[in-house]
DNA sequence: AAAATAATTGACAGAAATAGTCGGGTATGA
DNA sequence: TCATACCCGACTATTTCTGTCAATTATTTT
């Protein structure tokens, strides 16, 4: 059972764009750099994103990219979803869509219910949620310092 | 996000396991013809299913294996644990286990949460209940037939 | 208009994990 | 002693993941 890197530089990278908020674009070298994220391959991942309306593109000098939303209304399975293509790619599935199995089999509904809690608990978290509690660590930070 | 078929063959054979008891052990060969799994891959996911104590393996002609406890003392996250590796490989630990990313990082807690939410969940099946589910799907079976 | 910036796209490659195979070995009951 | 069935390690193929490269297109600034 993984998540895949793919979410997990999403995630953090949508969360580094919604911090630093001065309604500006920011770019994704930007980003890239204080993540420490591979250039190219964020590229790949903000495609997807926009394809998927999480984010919009602004070309040319001082662009960059920007949430196409307010980051409480971007939800973390929404962001999963569009950054792998299939969550919980299935089972005894045949391509068909069939069940394999010799047997009858029961085992479907466990995972079936598993991919439920899964999108239920991602479901219920906002970006906004997220990058909250990202500010609030940096301010723990600056304090502890 | 995806669970291995390793997860899903071991769970599958260990219901088929269950499900058929006279108390006689049952070899793995008839599980692999009734499941439609690969003989010998099913070995491999066994060997890990005794070491880890899920079941016993009786050797010779009518050997095979049967559960090493009542079914209902098998939780779904042991089978799962047993026959993978790791469970959740997360995040942007590094190898160290020190957190990889620029700036303070409340993904993590993210991840960690979704993690207990599936540690929860396969904790609360047991093999006995799945088992049961399933022999409620066969009876239907010949029922509509 | 030209230059500079930055997104866009597709092809490609290396590494790792997964899935599955093969062949020989060992214990045991009939 | 023979057939059965587990035991084990090495090997291979395939897929997925992760990341790189190069060329292109669009936009703004000068």
């Amino acid at each position: 059972m993984r998540m895949s890197t793919k979410a997990q530089y999403a995630v953090r990278a949508l969360v580094s764009l919604n911090l630093d908020n001065g309604g500006l674009p920011i770019s994704i070298k930007v980003i890239s750099e204080r993540e420490n994220i591979s250039l190219n391959y964020l590229e790949q991942l903000f495609v997807k994103l926009r394809r998927g309306g999480i984010v919009n593109s602004i070309r040319g000098p001082g662009g960059g990219y920007v949430l196409a939303r307010p980051a409480a209304d971007i939800r973390m399975d929404q962001i999963v979803d569009t950054v792998e293509e299939a969550m919980m790619p299935l089972s005894c599935m045949n391509t068909d869509g069939s069940c394999g199995c010799g047997t009858a089999c029961a085992t479907q509904l466990v995972w079936h219910g598993l991919g439920q809690q899964i999108k239920n608990f991602l479901t219920s978290i906002t970006l906004e949620e997220l990058t909250n509690d990202c500010r609030r660590q940096l301010k723990n930070q600056v304090v502890n310092s």
